[in-house]
DNA sequence: CTTATATCAGTAGGACTGAAATCT
DNA sequence: CAGATTTCAGTCATACTGATATAA
């Protein structure tokens, strides 16, 4: 009885949905332009969190980047193929790789900085300033629902 | 010189993988639930829109669901194959399929649909109401932006 | 002849599981 | 011995790109 008119539009409607297609839509500019710099957004997330907290573990690369372990080994792979950044085993603890950034993995963070801001311009430009805080303080929310630990 | 103050959290920061990860973390629960019904994120969106449009072709169901036509075969095959649409040759033009929902199709429909709102309700639980609503109304926002037509 | 529809084959990245080898 | 770390093998759903057969 109330379905034809407040069922109709479920499918749009769908707050889950509404997040995967924003989202999805934003990925695909992102990878685009990623890969025209020959880049991944893994391999963002490496260089950044290297940046940031200099060497580390792989283990400790994948919890801050929430990249599978298992996954990570082919992203350091790749990265280490672009002498992006070192591999090698820490003396302290052998059964871990202490990862490096390196001078050109550096650039290349830097590079990949300035082509988000882009794309994140781009991608958000039907809000406002006031808007884009608002939704990244509901979205942040909602991630840390979820014991993050980032 | 700045960035180690300013750039310290480039990551979490950047509002396209904050989108990534709300919108995963989401369809995880999403589709866990999905799961536990026998079906899947587009098994519902195939549904909705049959309830929304009626009969419609598969060309047509792939505009309204974006869910790529290739993709759909299987969608439909799946769909079928639980008795919950029945896919016969359109008389008017013998190209198309028109994809009809079966009462079983429609049982199923509300199932999902309440499984959702649920679903819905535990994702966005940090949420207040209020923010609810803006969240949907930015995203919103967002998505129209590429010519969506749904 | 051109276009639309449905279908199939296949690629690529990503999420995720399980198990083995090595080291603490 | 148990536990952590890296790596490999493999599964699964999804996004996306052709190509083909058929009918309008």
């Amino acid at each position: 009885m109330d379905d034809s008119t407040t069922g109709a539009q479920r499918l749009r409607d769908l707050r889950t949905r509404l997040l995967s297609q924003a989202a999805m839509q934003a990925d695909r500019r992102v990878n685009e332009e990623l890969a025209r710099a020959d880049a991944r957004k893994w391999h963002y997330a490496v260089l950044a969190t290297l940046d940031e907290f200099g060497a580390v573990s792989q283990a400790e690369l994948s919890d801050r980047t929430r990249i599978y372990r298992s996954d990570l080994v082919a992203v350091i792979n790749e990265l280490a193929a672009r002498d992006q950044v070192e591999r090698a085993p820490d003396p302290a603890d052998r059964r871990r790789n202490l990862i490096t950034l390196t001078p050109q993995g550096r650039r290349q963070l830097h590079k990949l900085d300035k082509l988000l801001a882009d794309v994140e311009d781009e991608v958000l430009a039907p809000l406002t300033a006031a808007e884009r805080e608002q939704l990244a303080r509901l979205l942040t929310a909602l991630v840390e629902q979820h014991g993050q630990h980032m």
